[in-house]
DNA sequence: CTGAAAGCGCTAACAC
DNA sequence: GTGTTAGCGCTTTCAG
């Protein structure tokens, strides 16, 4: 129901007494136009409640003014705050965005970047590609249209990258552990399949390497993300390798499943054989997706993970193409920020 | 660079040796066409790699094929799932989503109102409303575009609203805990701007006096969203009332918290005069936003808040109004899910 | 400075 | 079953 009326430029051209081509020239404001003229259509405008059709903009002028953005999760930290930063940074320059979902394994990849291309957006961000990277980048050449990677999980020669150093963050934590005076440091947590965490795990066995610290295989443990899971490891860590002074997690869950192993494990001293100082002398250290707030009365040392800044830097890459599409692609690489706690 | 020739469905009907109106029949599969021509079509697609594109459909056909989203902040959890759940349910029936963020305290959005007015979406999700409901409502049966709340935090007759059931929730986790023998119970967390909260209560505060319960407003504590204060709070009430048996929290974050307050008080019993049994004595409840593998470890019996069904039925619901936008506004409540923890 | 006219790529009546 | 044709609402030369 509802008379439905829609308004059109030529309403507003007839409203203010002027063509069509005048009122197009006033919304783009482009054409030289008189001040009489502009303030007569902008009137009739207010007065109709016109609101310019942009998919008609977009089929005649060629840009529709809306980038796509194919993301591995929404409900991972990381991804969320990355696509905050990307929504930001675009609506502050007109921009929208249209959002898919890859799925975890990127099994929707192809489907979501078929999907965008026929809404005719200005460019792609793909956040978190697990390896379709050729063709998504063949395909996006082939149709001209500007692609950005975010945080993607496969190396691709020539194309534009934004990513967190996972390396540098890895480096920086370790350390700060080696530099509190620790020596015997292990790892937990993050599945063996995921290369973010190859890259925290190189970034944290060459630090050691570097110092001359022991490096033990036995001391990565790969955990999934609960808590559960991540304060059984710990238990049973810290039962077979009593000398362990530090422990370096994956992320945020696994670092408070963690300190519940400690506790745990403090606790049960008696019957295992473990003192109750472990729960002073082990320090935790681990990687932070989620908000500070989270976690800041954990006796944690964290370095952040900048999800927000790599969809920032992301979107401001990827207009700089959609004006230009001819740059030279280029890897962008944000490092990370330590925030240290004393237990 | 680049050759870039767009395809058009005039390309293909060429290759294909048929009318551009057979091509269209075929994309859409609207008329009846010989399964020889079908073929034909599909190949000359195929081979020329043709994307139709949607904006011209959308321009002539009048449906666009894309509905917006505006939310309030992508970053919290439930919205992240209820985003999740929304794109879910909308993908598999061939829609697409504009996502825009309307801010902690929703002061943007009228902007993104208009903007996915002008986008031409086919209908709109608001989640999380803070208010402006109204003028809202007014703009969307003015150009009779559906429109569907999801979550939203004000109340408004004649509107299609999907939203967790915080009442409930509530009652069913303090009714848990007196089922468990528990009296004397107190509330953590959140603010007292917040209406969600104010739901929460609701339902708290009549369970309570619904079995005969002490009621003590100094038992009912604000604070904010972060371990740190959580914690704070959890000891300074206990210290106060030492006779409290039981706490609510508002969130996650909180309960965390709540939970290292705990331990806390309990190591502090000889300076403060609380005993060490706290730990045993004291049990937690409260309200799970994330992923129910970060909270697992933790000795907390939690109720659930249903974004992601939350999503999905709002995607469901405003389909429906997409086909049929006479139909009569309701109100739709989800209930949540106990999950019982034994500390 | 402003208007007239030619489409952007596609769909929806109608013809055949 | 399939082709013809007339636009959807807007931008954009190109004349005045």
């Amino acid at each position: 129901m509802a008379a439905d009326k829609k308004i059109t430029i030529t309403d507003v051209a007839a409203a203010a007494g002027v063509s069509v081509s005048t009122v197009s020239l006033v919304l783009s404001g482009k054409g030289r136009i008189s001040a009489a003229t502009g303030v007569r259509v902008n009137d009739a405008i207010e007065k109709l409640g016109f609101v310019r059709n942009r998919q008609a903009a977009a089929l005649r002028g060629g840009h529709s003014g809306v980038i796509g953005l194919i993301v591995r999760d929404l409900n991972h930290p990381f991804y969320a705050q990355l696509t905050t930063g990307l929504t930001e940074a675009l609506e502050s320059r007109g921009y929208m965005l249209f959002l898919t979902q890859s799925g975890q394994q990127g099994q929707y990849m192809m489907r979501c970047f078929d999907t965008l291309l026929a809404q005719g957006v200005d460019g792609i961000v793909v956040a978190g590609a697990a390896g379709q990277g050729a063709e998504l980048d063949q395909t996006a050449r082939l149709r001209n249209v500007p692609l950005v990677y975010a945080s993607r999980a496969s190396y691709l020669d020539d194309v534009d990258m934004i990513r967190p150093d996972n390396t540098q963050a890895a480096h920086m934590l370790t350390g700060h552990l080696i530099s509190k005076g620790h020596q015997r440091i292990a790892w937990l947590g993050g599945l063996s399949s995921s290369l973010t965490r190859a890259e925290r795990l190189g970034g944290f066995c060459s630090t050691l390497i570097q110092h001359g610290l022991p490096f033990h295989p036995e001391w990565i443990i790969e955990c999934g993300s609960s808590q559960c899971q991540a304060s059984e490891a710990m238990i049973n860590l810290l039962h077979h390798n009593p000398t362990i002074s530090a422990v370096v997690c994956h992320n945020s869950t696994v670092a408070a499943g963690a300190w519940f192993g400690l506790l745990r494990a403090g606790r049960h001293s008696g019957e295992r054989g473990l003192n109750s100082l472990y729960e002073q002398q082990i320090a935790l250290a681990g990687f932070a997706e989620v908000p500070e707030a989270a976690l800041d009365d954990l006796p944690l040392t964290w370095v952040t993970t900048p999800g927000r800044d790599v969809g920032r830097m992301a979107a401001m890459r990827l207009l700089q193409r959609v004006e230009d599409n001819t740059l030279e692609p280029r890897s962008h690489v944000l490092a990370a920020k330590l925030v240290t706690r004393s237990a």
